[in-house]
DNA sequence: CCTGAACCTGACGTCAACGTGAGGTACTAG
DNA sequence: CTAGTACCTCACGTTGACGTCAGGTTCAGG
């Protein structure tokens, strides 16, 4: 597969998927003209890539991390450094309901206000 | 108060305190000698700019929803914008949660395999 | 009066994850 | 063989929320 198809396939942009690759979170084969090839399980990769991205991680702690996420196998300061991330996650998990709530809270007084008005 | 004093209480940098002004987030009056000086609502007001930038609101957002949010009064643009938001943290506490439950994953397995190996 | 800490206003630097050309090469259909 | 599209590699631009340095001013204590 080419990176167009997979850029369609995976929703991300071409050039982040070259971003990617120099990040070192990604690789290909070359056709013999230079072009990227890449292997079906490129698109779960690059999913993964980008739920990690949306978690909040960092590439440098994503490529710190997907190797023992794909195989299951990591030293302990990678464990160390899993849980961290995990942890850290939970917490940014509690602001944002701490954060929703309080706009919540908002929009049910602005209702009542707006109701109470009509 | 002043500048600094606030910093320290509210935890965020004197700089940030500054860029909120510019952001019209904050506002201060000015002794004499041209120094910024602080209500004591001040510092419940800088908390909650942090929850907001902290739950992923830009500040031109933050500046927009702010007098409903603190006077409970909005415009029907205001509610909708904040509707939007509220929806946003929550599609984000979504993927988060799916990352965490992700990683727990690996840390499961990873453990498993430590401890297999033991 | 004088010093050291805290403050002031510019204004440029930073960092991550790409976006966006520029200028050239590879692949595919007819 | 020749379009037209997809791809390639630089390499600079973008954005938001500040960090940081320069050069000067204000404030509190002794």
């Amino acid at each position: 597969m080419r990176i167009g198809q997979l850029a369609r396939r995976s929703g991300v942009s071409v050039r982040a998927l070259r971003y990617y690759e120099e990040q070192r979170l990604l690789e290909s084969t070359r056709t013999p003209g230079g072009q990227r090839d890449y292997p079906d399980e490129a698109l779960e990769r690059v999913q993964l890539i980008q739920d990690l991205f949306a978690a909040g991680l960092s590439s440098r702690t994503v490529v710190e991390l997907l190797p023992c996420v794909s195989t299951g196998v990591a030293t302990p300061a990678m464990l160390d450094q899993l849980i961290i991330e995990r942890d850290r996650i939970a917490a940014r998990i509690q602001d944002l309901t701490r954060a929703k709530t309080k706009l919540g809270r908002v929009i049910e007084n602005v209702t009542a206000a707006n109701v109470a008005q009509d």
